[in-house]
DNA sequence: CCGCTCATGTAACTGGTTACATGATTTA
DNA sequence: TAAATCATGTAACCAGTTACATGAGCGG
């Protein structure tokens, strides 16, 4: 019934609800607190109001399971939710694919402020923080090419791609700052 | 006097209050609105408070100025507000080199939800804006050349190699979809 | 039995956006 | 003189986070 737009996070819900199968409230957290791109804390008080309203607006259904003693409440896509989602994958929004956000970028930006001892160290500093986030999404290769998720492998290739050439713009920012 | 940290978008506001020199808060309310990386939109109803709480809190004064026979008020940073961005400058806290948000990256992890067809025509059309985004970053040589504002060179720099990064792996994307 | 994870929830807050409103000045 | 731009502002809203709270079951 309710036609209003969801937010990017619900459809975000809507998305790990329908690949992972029926799930908890709780998963989704969960998942989005373990993220290593943290566009969303997972926070119980985002999440357990907005499955109630997936819920009542006819997007998701959910029955209380049981998994040994402990009970707990699993949601699934209902058909419309399905739709629903379908159809928003199939709507990329040109803010999408606009020049994306990067924080060092903007502090970069403003690097002339300081003299250029602190500037070399802020960006020494940058660039060994983002070199070691690297690792974390070079996959082992085993594990790889058992794989059955090739969209899951491919969403982490950009992590990769990305990364990398943020490493290499710090390298670049790093050079200029040497030479002066 | 008031210790209260200040948010991302008051960081911002105070560095290009930094570079702009006296200028109005229209003037970077404008380099908000029209900036190609849409993170703040700019709105009124966040700037204009957002300079008065910059003032009481004395990071910025500001003076009556007049150009013409418009009238208009001009803020610059005061020492205490000078002092406080140079340490969010050198200050890169954890989560700046943590794994960017790309909207697009979510996207695609769900994209087997969509028929292969489908799915070809997303990624087509994702392509085809963000390609369409490039060419404005690649400013022209001889504006580059007469420079003087290193850091911003550098930070449009940052923005043509993650563009460019984004534009190779949505083709590895396209490739795979095409071998299906 | 103590601490950890699973599981669910709410109240207060925050950092913005949207939409609206006004008026002066400049440009076509 | 009409339309666009400069310039400033407010009220209502929104999508999240923070912090707090509770309780059950599980492993050492």
């Amino acid at each position: 019934m309710t036609v209003s737009k969801l937010s990017e996070l619900e459809m975000q819900v809507l998305g790990v609800v329908w690949l992972d199968g029926p799930c908890t409230a709780y998963h989704v957290r969960e998942l989005f607190r373990k993220s290593p791109s943290p566009r969303y804390s997972g926070s119980a008080g985002a999440i357990y109001p907005l499955f109630r309203r997936l819920e009542q607006a006819g997007y998701v259904i959910s029955k209380v399971g049981r998994q040994g003693k402990r009970s707990k409440r699993e949601f699934r896509l209902t058909r419309r939710g399905m739709t629903t989602f379908k159809k928003w994958l199939r709507e990329v929004p040109d803010i999408e694919a606009a020049v994306i956000h990067d924080p060092l970028r903007s502090r970069v930006r403003f690097l002339a402020a300081l003299p250029a001892d602190q500037a070399r160290d802020v960006i020494d500093e940058a660039l060994r923080k983002v070199r070691a986030k690297l690792p974390d999404y070079v996959v082992s290769p085993d594990r790889k090419q058992g794989s059955d998720q090739p969209f899951l492998d491919l969403a982490v290739r950009n992590a990769v791609l990305v990364t990398k050439a943020r490493i290499r713009w710090l390298e670049e920012v790093q050079r200029k700052l040497a030479k002066r």
